[in-house]
DNA sequence: TTACATCCTCTAGCTACTGTAGGTTCAAGT
DNA sequence: ACTTGAACCTACAGTAGCTAGAGGATGTAA
């Protein structure tokens, strides 16, 4: 039987992160000792390290909410948790490609920068002037 | 003088976020029509050209205000403009190497998947053991 | 004047945690 | 048996950067 601290450090979570797993139902209510302290067995072990590392893989809660499910039925079929990894790879590379783009203009500002005051700065007027861009990065969020 | 709608049309804002932006002090709190209501100049209107443009490039919010305030100093010198930008540059070029190792665990995670039910699934058996990747991917936060 | 779009404030919600306050329990050592 | 100190408990607030909704007021054109 684990108390929660070591289940935290054997699955690299704080402990706050793990009872929030618990408030939210992605992990179960564990049993108690008289005294109420947490304590868990194998299995939710495994269920945490699941869960930390398709967190580690970028898998939003929701996402791994349903690859938990997958996992304890045997018998659905794969192509539902191949539909999800795929989805996240899908994300995964529009994002790279958003940074990309970004990481271009962020070179290009950084470059022609040759010091001086902000007067002539040329960080501070591509940002104020749009038109300066090489590319439209028009939707938010990195 | 513009309408908090017209400003946000302009600038590819939505009202609320503007009105955000007033209450955490990044924009300065306009002139009111009799009614009450938010008129904007044009010098709002460039403000705010920047703040969504540097969003755009990921810049954070604070960096952002350092970045108004050497904007409207300009004698100030440049570097810390630039610093700013290559703070951002270099964040941006850590989340893209972070990805690429994502995406290369998600591509093999998906290739090796052939269909059949979860019991046999690829995706969901490297969920359950990381020792089956092939990066060390450990810290959290795509 | 009447409709209707747009505006107002206020509050709550989103993701995925993280931190703090104030108090209790457990296990080891004496 | 008693004490000490680490680890536990709950509950709530805060993080970034918005976004959405309720319920009501204002502005403008026909």
């Amino acid at each position: 039987m684990l108390t929660i601290g070591t289940l935290a450090k054997r699955t690299g979570t704080k402990v706050q992160t793990i009872r929030y797993y618990e408030q939210i139902g992605l992990m179960p209510e564990p049993g108690r000792t008289e005294g109420g302290q947490r304590r868990y067995g194998d299995a939710e072990l495994d269920r945490l390290a699941f869960i930390r590392h398709s967190r580690q893989l970028g898998f939003p809660l929701d996402a791994i909410r349903e690859l938990l499910d997958l996992s304890d039925a045997p018998d659905r079929p794969c192509h539902e948790a191949d539909e999800i990894a795929r989805r996240q790879l899908k994300l995964v590379e529009q994002r790279m490609e958003r940074l990309k783009a970004l990481r271009a203009e962020l070179k290009r500002m950084v470059k022609e920068c040759s010091g001086g005051n902000a007067s002539q700065c040329r960080v501070l007027e591509v940002l104020r002037d749009h038109s300066e861009c090489l590319t439209e990065h028009d939707q938010l969020g990195v």
